[in-house]
DNA sequence: GCAGAAATGAGAATAATTCCTATTGACAAA
DNA sequence: TTTGTCAATAGGAATTATTCTCATTTCTGC
């Protein structure tokens, strides 16, 4: 379905804000942000929208950076670098987790898998030189 | 330094609950129980030492389920598996991470790596059956 | 245009977590 | 034994992220 009118205007400038970010952003990032396109948009729409995208499969959720829940664009697995005095979050491309693990993981829990992470946390490169 | 004393009872108390468990209890959970021994005890003493306790190393956090953050007093690098539905949380000891990501993580990052956690987020088998 | 459905804004409500302040226990020195 | 100091605590207020409610607006199909 095209959705190009007026009534999915604010659904899809969220979805794009997030999926046109490597930032990892807060719901209210995604506020902010979006609010700069659509000036009368409300936080209730960002966080009702972000869930549903959220169930969708349309966006991921990174869990929480000094309690405050992040989310990604890119479905794609992939792994995080989170520093945990600043809060930025980092792709790590080149690394993966061997894809033969979700099969391991669902005899040992004896559950169904829908998902795995993989994230390192530390200090990043940018935090280390200001301390 | 032995922490016999009456002075350090509730800190020990809610270090000794946390390590004693393997439900990876939230602040919570980790008050209820600690009442039972200590009936005196204060939420905010559970959510004071827990953070002390993390910045210390002695216990780790797994993020929020469900909104609700979960401490480990296992602190010995190990998967989880956690379902989506119930929020319990099963380790993993079987499966494991390559101890060699840290240093590829920390050079393609630029950064200091402290810590690994991957985790797995499906249906556990109890709540399988219950559907 | 009209009816019903879906999406939204605004702010209230909720829930987890942190903060504040008076109090208490430990311990050392007088 | 008393006193001073300091860490640890209780209890409740405050804060903050998130969810909920409901009236309103916008869309879609007719």
């Amino acid at each position: 379905m095209e959705r190009t009118s007026k009534h999915f205007r604010k659904r899809d400038a969220i979805l794009h804000c997030v999926r046109s970010t490597d930032a990892h952003p807060s719901a209210d990032w995604v506020f902010e942000h979006v609010k700069m396109e659509v000036p009368d948009i409300s936080l209730a729409t960002v966080y009702r929208n972000l869930a549903l995208f959220k169930e969708q499969g349309l966006i991921t959720s990174l869990g929480t950076v000094k309690g405050v829940e992040r989310f990604d664009g890119n479905t794609e697995p992939h792994v995080h670098f989170i520093c945990t005095q600043c809060g930025s979050v980092l792709d790590l491309p080149e690394i993966s987790v061997p894809e033969e693990l979700n099969s391991a993981v669902a005899r040992s829990s004896g559950g169904r898998v829908d998902n795995c992470q993989l994230s390192f946390t530390g200090i990043c490169g940018n935090c280390r030189k200001l301390n």
